[in-house]
DNA sequence: TGTTCGTTCGCAAGTCGTGCAGATTGACAT
DNA sequence: ATGTCAATCTGCACGACTTGCGAACGAACA
């Protein structure tokens, strides 16, 4: 998602007017990292402006979501998410707390699909289930003497 | 999804009762093949037993779902969609009519993920989005005289 | 045929998101 | 600086979907 000034730019630009409001949900979704839903995102604003509206937080999230700078997700966890990453990436969430992170999938253009006669294909989306290293503290059936080695950066599917 | 005769016999042997209304949905479900939603599965069932409540359809998809005999979706179309298909398999939805028919993906363990650092990942799903033919028959800027000419069987990804 | 306990049904309630309309206010012209 | 006007904000009602609850019911078995 473009900054704050960029948006500010942005919207101005366009006839469309910069509130305290917006220019608020433009910091707290700048650089944001976490997936928040509307709610997440109205309890944050709500510290740093006491009034706003969760309508407006709804209003706006989707007014930047049909304006492309951030995407809005349906990880089926029941609430919306939104994303300010616009990179083509999918994500990972935690069964247990709902903690969701980006992954990086290379090569899942040019796989062979097989039943897709006569669909044209817009999107194609990865969620990947799971439990997060934090959940999966003494969870795990594993030896009790050592947390699985778990390669921190890559791993193979399923 | 195992046949009605079989269900029955499960269900009797866990000391669970074998109702007119858990036969109906049986018979619905198995060999379904267009991953009805619990309304749709409740108007036909409406049709044959007049009577039957919404709450009991939920309630016997929601348990054998719980029992692994059929999947529970959730492909973002705002009703969770039931599928009596329990194989490895994936979905392709249509953003006009909804419509939904199952994918398969070969080839897509073994893709080097990057971000999913301590993540134990249990199950990993693949949802297209895109049109049907029946809702691209008019709509598409193609040339007028030539439908695009799409492979019926295997399309790659994206 | 009677007992028992799982099941069904109807309704209330909960969650998430949107429609609506009056009050408010940013952007711009005067 | 002030006025104008349309875009925006807010609060509330409503809609779609799903689940909780408890009284009535009925399938299974003796
Ligand atoms: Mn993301
Ligand atoms: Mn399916
Ligand atoms: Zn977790
Ligand atoms: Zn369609």
């Amino acid at each position: 998602m473009r900054s704050p000034a960029e948006l500010t730019e942005s919207f101005r630009t366009n006839g469309l007017k910069v509130t305290p409001q917006r220019q608020l949900l433009f910091r707290l979704m700048h650089e944001n990292d976490c997936h928040p839903t509307a709610d997440a995102l109205f309890a944050e604003a709500s510290a740093q402006m006491p009034g706003i509206s969760l309508r407006t937080v709804y209003q706006t999230l989707t007014d930047l979501a049909a304006m492309g700078e951030l995407r809005s997700l349906d990880l089926g966890t029941g609430a919306t998410r939104f994303d300010p990453n616009t990179d083509d990436h999918h994500h990972v969430v935690c069964d247990r707390c709902g903690d969701v992170r980006d992954v990086y999938v290379s090569g899942a253009d040019g796989l062979p699909v097989d039943g897709l006669d006569g669909f044209e294909v817009r999107e194609a989306s990865i969620l990947f289930k799971g439990v997060c290293p934090r959940c999966a503290v003494g969870h795990d059936m594993a030896s009790p003497t050592s947390t699985t080695p778990n390669n921190p950066a890559k791993e193979k599917l399923s």
